[in-house]
DNA sequence: AGCACGCCGACT
DNA sequence: GTCGGCGTGCTC
């Protein structure tokens, strides 16, 4: 009998896991975590296989540690899961184990402690022995307890008698008492009647339950989506099962928490985001893991929730972009969320008010269905959509006569604005008129910009900061100004423009904290300002009803921007923010300030018709060969030099040149648009394909050939796989 | 990724 | 004479 052997995944970049010498290795151990050595140190790994010969000479194996039983094998779906990213997204999968995993159980700690759900009840040889006790005892005294009140909890014993932890195991073990896992109430409180086209959605998705079946709840803002996933929640809380909610991001998250928890007061409900603390965030994945969670709603990590009962998943806000990740593995969450669906035979809800043009696609085509809520009811206050012809019109301070005039009457009316512009701080540059000097960031290719909040230049990619100079510093000219236009300027603006008014500026440097973030929401509700300022910040997902108009600056940049993508979020971004005004009683408007008002973007929008938008766009997508109809993946590389990042490119491509199947094509290697950034050169290689199997067998060979490139020590380099930005 | 080992410049 | 630069090689 051979000693047994486990292969380890270990969080360390290589694409292998590692053979261990495990005595007590049971088949049952895969998917625990393990303690290993590793090169001088210990490490914490996840068993992946137990073996019972290695590939590798027996004295170069190490014995483990120890196997950690302190906790539920992570199960074999979750493995697979973690192992499909890893050859999907062509990243080592002890890297992406690490990910999934809370850090607290990446370590050695001792986890958290669960709520302790169970009941206990006196059994007959219980009440049988219960004469013969010492009375006196705690074991008479917690069995006297039970055989009075029933059914009891842990805590409740517990205050029968402190040594009730150390007791009830043994009066389980002799029989005396009996444990059953105290059963969620799974009610759900009443919600609000459904409209018809809600109620068909709802019926579509609950027919699918217990198979995969993937739909595209395609719905504006305030049709009612989220009632249609409370709805679905409860039909699959209903069957035993768990429900899995992704949000886009935390801003949002304590919002649809309440609402959840509202709704299913006494379900057991975990919420799973970045900023959690690691206990909560320990706890919360345990819980999952071990069934005790009946819902579980979280950004894009969340997907990563290992769930033994899980029944449906739901992605809010499907289109968002912090779906994906954008650093280490370049998941897209949504993407994984599919994939899990599959995996488990449960359906999956994708929810947007403006999908991606790559779910909306898949609907066209017949692969998701398609549910739509036009809410018609809602319709009626939907805000009317004009643009302003801004070669017609001349311009103050950025805003036409026709957008102040707007103001001016909402003024008068007491009724809220907002002003929309996408670029925080008071210039995009300082500059010099006499020499053309400009304010550079020395780390990055991009400008500094203007802070005159706290006179600073600043860098919005590295975050650099100077002073403002008082004079140009080539020539020496003290006559140089801020060119262009932020919010802080619009700000000032609007104060000199209308004295009386309160004008609150909302961007990322006047909403820096949460708590600051909270205390300008709940100003703008108290109706303590009349006229907003502010960055996509406020785009999202709040309400406020006395905003009864919307307009937008600046929005032309993106339709004619190298990234093809640029449209689909412009559009989406510019269906968000108009969705802000005109909510409640008051009818709203957005005034759109272009050059191009003829544009098929903004006649869609004024039409509030996406289907329209994304027929023109995936039209225009299909001719190009962009996604959807291609798949895309780009080798990206940064080094001191730029000559660097594209030599290795270039010797990357050079190897990809003889595996490179047909079907396979490589664009040049370019410097990125942004190629500098914080004293990193960067450049980077496209490669598309329109077979995804043909991709990904190429991807995964041409990488295994990269590694074994000896790239300069300064050089990092990374894949992206279906990259969202260029 | 760490962390070793391993050969060539300015200093206690 | 040493401390230390980061080039290459390994981790079960």
């Amino acid at each position: 009998m051979t000693l047994p052997i486990i292969r380890v995944a270990l969080d360390v970049p290589l694409m292998r896991g590692f053979d261990y010498l495990a005595s007590d290795a049971r088949a049952d151990d895969v998917g625990r975590r393990v303690g290993v050595p590793f090169g001088r140190g210990e490490k914490i790994g996840v068993i992946l296989e137990v073996l019972s010969t290695s590939e590798l000479p027996p004295e170069k194996l190490k014995p483990a540690r120890a196997i950690l039983r302190d906790a539920p094998p992570l199960p074999a779906d979750w493995l697979a899961l973690a192992d499909f990213c890893s050859r999907y997204y062509q990243h080592p999968l002890g890297e992406v184990i690490a990910l999934a995993l809370p850090p607290a159980l990446r370590r050695r700690d001792t986890l958290p402690r669960l709520p302790d759900r169970r009941q206990f009840r006196i059994t007959e040889s219980g009440r049988s022995v219960l004469p013969d006790l010492k009375q006196r005892g705690i074991a008479a005294r917690l069995l006297a307890a039970l055989e009075l009140n029933g059914a009891m909890s842990g805590p409740e014993l517990r205050e029968v008698s402190a040594g009730a932890s150390r007791q009830l195991p043994d009066l389980v073990a002799k029989g005396w008492l009996a444990v059953e896992r105290e059963a969620p109430n799974l009610k759900a409180s009443p919600g609000p009647e459904l409209l018809a086209e809600q109620r068909q959605a709802v019926d579509a998705v609950a027919q699918a339950l217990g198979r995969f079946a993937p739909f595209l709840l395609h719905g504006v803002t305030g049709s009612g989506k989220t009632e249609v996933y409370l709805r679905l929640i409860e039909q699959a809380l209903a069957r035993g099962d768990q429900a899995l909610l992704l949000v886009p991001e935390i801003a949002l998250t304590p919002q649809l928490e309440a609402r959840v928890s509202n709704r299913f007061p006494g379900a057991r409900l975990v919420s799973l985001h970045s900023s959690l603390a690691e206990g909560a965030r320990a706890a919360g994945f345990l819980q999952a893991l071990e069934g005790a969670a009946d819902i579980v709603l979280g950004t894009r990590l969340a997907v990563f929730t290992p769930l033994p009962r899980l029944g449906l998943i739901v992605v809010d806000e499907e289109h968002d972009s912090s779906f994906k990740q954008q650093e280490g593995m370049r998941y897209s969450a949504r993407d994984v969320a599919v994939w899990r669906a599959k995996q488990r035979k449960v359906p999956i809800v994708l929810g947007s008010a403006t999908p991606s043009l790559e779910s909306w696609a898949a609907a066209q085509a017949g692969r998701y269905t398609l549910l739509e809520l036009t809410a018609r009811a809602v319709a009626e206050t939907m805000p009317e959509v004009r643009c302003v012809d801004t070669r017609r019109e001349k311009l103050q301070d950025g805003m036409s006569e026709h957008l102040l005039r707007a103001i001016a009457s909402r003024l008068e009316r007491g009724e809220q604005s907002l002003i929309f512009l996408n670029r925080r701080g008071y210039a995009p540059v300082l500059a010099c008129p006499a020499c053309g000097w400009v304010s550079r960031c020395p780390g990055c290719a991009a400008n500094l910009v203007v802070h005159l909040a706290d006179k600073r230049l600043r860098c919005h990619h590295c975050g650099r900061e100077a002073r403002i100079p008082v004079a140009c510093p080539t020539c020496g000219n003290q006559d140089i100004h801020p060119f262009g236009r932020g919010t802080q300027r619009l700000e000032e603006a609007l104060t000199a423009r209308f004295p009386q008014a309160r004008i609150l500026r909302v961007d990322r440097d006047s909403a820096k904290s949460q708590s600051r973030w909270h205390g300008v929401l709940e100003a703008i509700h108290k109706g303590e300002a009349d006229v907003l300022v502010g960055t996509q910040m406020l785009a999202k997902g709040h309400d406020f009803p006395n905003l009864t108009l919307v307009g937008v600056l600046n929005a032309d940049a993106a339709l004619f921007a190298a990234d093809f993508r640029a449209p689909e979020r412009l559009f989406s971004q510019l269906m968000q923010v108009g969705g802000r005004s005109g909510r409640a009683a008051l009818p709203g408007q957005v005034l759109v300030q272009t050059q191009y008002p003829d544009h098929p973007l903004y006649r869609a929008l004024a039409a509030h018709d996406f289907a329209a938008f994304a027929a023109g766009q995936l039209a225009e997508r299909e001719r190009a060969g962009f996604p959807p109809f291609t798949h895309q993946a780009i080798l990206r590389a940064e080094a001191p030099e730029l000559k660097q990042a594209l030599a290795f490119l270039k010797t990357a491509a050079e190897t990809g040149g003889e595996l490179r199947p047909e079907e396979v094509r490589f664009y040049d290697a370019v410097p990125m648009r942004l190629h500098r950034l914080a004293h990193l050169e960067r450049a980077q290689l496209l490669i598309e394909s329109h077979s995804r199997p043909a991709l990904q067998a190429f991807l995964a060979a041409w990488l295994e050939a990269i590694r074994e490139l000896k790239a300069p020590r300064a050089l990092r380099w990374h894949i992206d796989i279906d990259p969202l930005e260029f």
